[in-house]
RNA sequence: GGAGACGUAGUUCAGUCGGUUAGAACGCCGGCCUGUCACGCCGGAGGUCGCGAGUUCGAGUCUCGUCGUCUCCGCCA
């Protein structure tokens, strides 16, 4: 017989009964009746309960055995009597009687419990990480993440996709975040970066001929945390295809994101074609380029309405050419007093001066600012918003950049509030038309908006031909539930273009054959027209997973700081291999 | 770099208006228990109330500082 095992402890079942079987694993409970004991015993694959009787020779050194230590029990398949089945266990239908009993390796007492999902410091966790990715929901949470990247390897394989492997060694790029580095031992003074995305790599292997790109990718930055961005390192679902339109590319996405979902959780989608929003009006509607479109609530334009207004902050904030928007919450108008004053102190801890609002109860306008209003208003307003009776109506009045923001968290809030968005449904939506240019609001400068290598909508004509605010670009972001999953882009391929668009914004031709000399390079030798995306595959889990922080997928996280707590990083090393690498450490005076 | 929340037993938490010996559950240790499945019952150990100052007759509780953790802003093409 195997030394350790025959069955795993989820394998067994009714079947079995009479054979005799070795099974392996981490006692995860123990129930001792003095005169027998049960183990529920646990690996990998599941649970099986291990009775002991008090005529077995390992009797009293069972009773000591303590929980998530390692044994080996072999013993008899038994049937249980019908009183004693476990319908919740899937070997609850058999228990193993043990004939012989090995405790493999002892458990010291442990920082948490591993039988149960019982909160505890994250520190703790982190600290003890083995234990805590035994506990079922991490466990489940890695499993979910292998089963999510398989399944986009077989998908994106089977649509013909190819997946490369690009260099984790390579050069430090100017734009973008901070860069990890790597000093090198050959070349005194130079530094390997590690790689943001292999953006320009994929670029390169459209350029080699290669077609449909794809790589499970990991990307390094060295920016601070946040609970949906882990520090240092993350992987992405990379892809790069020549010869496509922006069309091409959504309708290949949308496929992989449905299969995902469809697969691997029970949420409801909401819709298979994802709605195409454009930036300007999803600033318009809802305050953000990464709107959550589960609930509906668009934020309307009612600046004209209130023109001649009594109310002086709506009226004179028409006059100065700002904006006022107005939010309809649907049945809100019998919310508390609390409630429309809870609303008001978060606007304002988010800068607001104040936030309006009315609520539509007996026919009437209720609320502080209805006095204010004449019938006229009352009823464009009405008309304006589709509000109907029972519906409460909230307005944010300022410039119009500041008040879209401001009553897009309004409008998040609200969802919160009101519990507006289904948490069992994914509401996807392409945001598209990005402009390619715009004015930084400190230096007046026309500067690159998003990615300086997108193709700008119209091409050279409309670089040459219009203003350059007015440009868009084929640039484009997938979000669902109001977390951008990612930015894409059709590039921009042709060497004459980039120049015009880098001219725009300010630079020389030396910037961009210095700054991006392989790409710059490589687009003189025939370069496909091509494009891609990169949606973050650790929130993709995170939403597959229903898990609030990234930190929960994946098994060996950083903390916030950036610490690995396990392994001590990052840590020191010795004089001599700084010595090697030609580094001198210069500690900040704080931390001598 | 900035802001907020939190910090009491191994863990999760309670701790009244500032009041005399800081509690509960789970876990741990010991004892009892032959059908449990979050087994049950009895007993025990376990605390620098994050740390340091201050106010006070008296501080887990109030004030200030500091450290730690998390969240947010900045940052993240």
């Amino acid at each position: 017989m195997h030394p350790y095992r025959t069955h795993t402890c989820g394998a067994l079942r009714k079947e079995d009964t009479g054979t005799t079987v070795k099974l392996s694993g981490w006692v995860h409970r123990k129930r001792d009746h003095g005169g027998v004991i049960f183990i529920d015993l646990r690996d990998h694959y599941g649970l099986t309960q291990v009775v002991v009787n008090p005529d077995a020779p390992f009797f009293a050194e069972v009773e000591k055995v303590r929980n998530e230590s390692v044994i080996t029990v072999e013993g008899e398949v038994v049937a249980r009597t019908e009183d004693t089945v476990n319908p919740n266990m899937d070997t609850g239908a058999i228990e193993v009687v043990a004939s012989s009993y090995l405790l493999e390796s002892v458990c010291d007492s442990l920082p948490f419990p591993v039988n149960q999902e019982l909160d505890c410091p994250e520190e703790t966790r982190l600290s003890h990480r083995f234990l805590d990715l035994r506990r079922e929901r991490m466990h489940g949470n890695i499993l979910l993440r292998s089963r999510a990247t398989a399944l986009v390897r077989q998908h994106l394989v089977e649509r013909g996709f190819v997946e490369y492997h690009t260099p984790i060694l390579t050069s430090s790029s100017p734009e973008g975040a901070r860069d990890y580095l790597v000093p090198s031992r050959l070349y005194p003074g130079h530094f390997y970066a590690l790689p943001q995305a292999p953006q320009q790599f994929k670029q390169l292997l459209m350029v080699s001929g290669f077609d449909k790109y794809f790589q499970i990718a990991p990307c390094f930055r060295d920016e601070d945390s946040r609970a949906d961005r882990s520090p240092g390192e993350f992987y992405q679902i990379d892809m790069e295809m020549s010869y496509i339109t922006q069309d091409d590319l959504f309708a290949e996405l949308e496929m992989l994101m449905v299969r995902l979902f469809k697969e691997l959780s029970k949420k409801r989608i909401v819709a298979e074609v994802f709605p195409r929003i454009a930036y300007r009006d999803a600033m318009e509607w809802y305050g953000t380029d990464k709107p959550d479109i589960r609930f509906d609530m668009k934020m309307a334009d009612c600046t004209d309405i209130f023109q001649d207004c009594e109310l002086k902050v709506f009226s004179n904030q028409t006059k100065s050419g700002g904006a006022v928007k107005a939010l309809t919450a649907k049945g809100a108008a019998g919310q508390s007093r609390k409630f429309f004053d809870d609303m008001e102190r978060y606007a304002r801890s988010e800068g607001a001066k104040g936030l309006a609002w009315l609520a539509l109860r007996e026919n009437e306008m209720k609320g502080p600012i209805a006095k204010f209003m004449s019938d006229g208003e009352k009823q464009a307003l009405m008309e304006r918003t589709g509000a109907e009776e029972g519906d409460a109506l909230f307005f944010g009045a300022g410039p119009r950049a500041a008040t879209n923001d401001l009553m897009g968290k309004v409008r998040q809030m609200l969802g919160i509030k009101l519990a507006l968005a289904p948490p069992d449904t994914v509401a996807f939506c392409w945001i598209v038309d990005f402009p390619m240019f715009e004015t930084n609001p400190d230096t007046g400068q026309t500067e690159f908006s998003h990615n300086p290598f997108s193709m700008p909508q119209g091409g050279m004509d409309a670089l040459t031909n219009k203003d350059p605010l007015d440009v868009l670009a084929y640039q484009y972001d997938i979000v669902c539930n109001g977390i951008e999953l990612s930015s894409g882009a059709i590039r921009n391929h042709r060497p004459d273009i980039m120049l015009k668009a880098f001219e725009i914004a300010g630079y020389p031709e030396e910037t961009v054959k210095s700054n991006f000399p392989a790409l710059w390079k490589a687009f003189h030798y025939g370069a496909p027209p091509h494009g891609g995306i990169a949606p973050g595959l650790d929130r993709i889990i995170m939403l597959l997973a229903d898990e609030p922080n990234i930190r929960e997928i994946i098994a060996f996280p950083l903390n916030q700081r950036a610490q690995d707590l396990l392994m001590g990083a990052p840590n020191t090393v010795e004089p001599r291999q700084l010595e090697e690498l030609h580094i001198e450490v210069k500690l900040p005076p704080e931390t001598e």
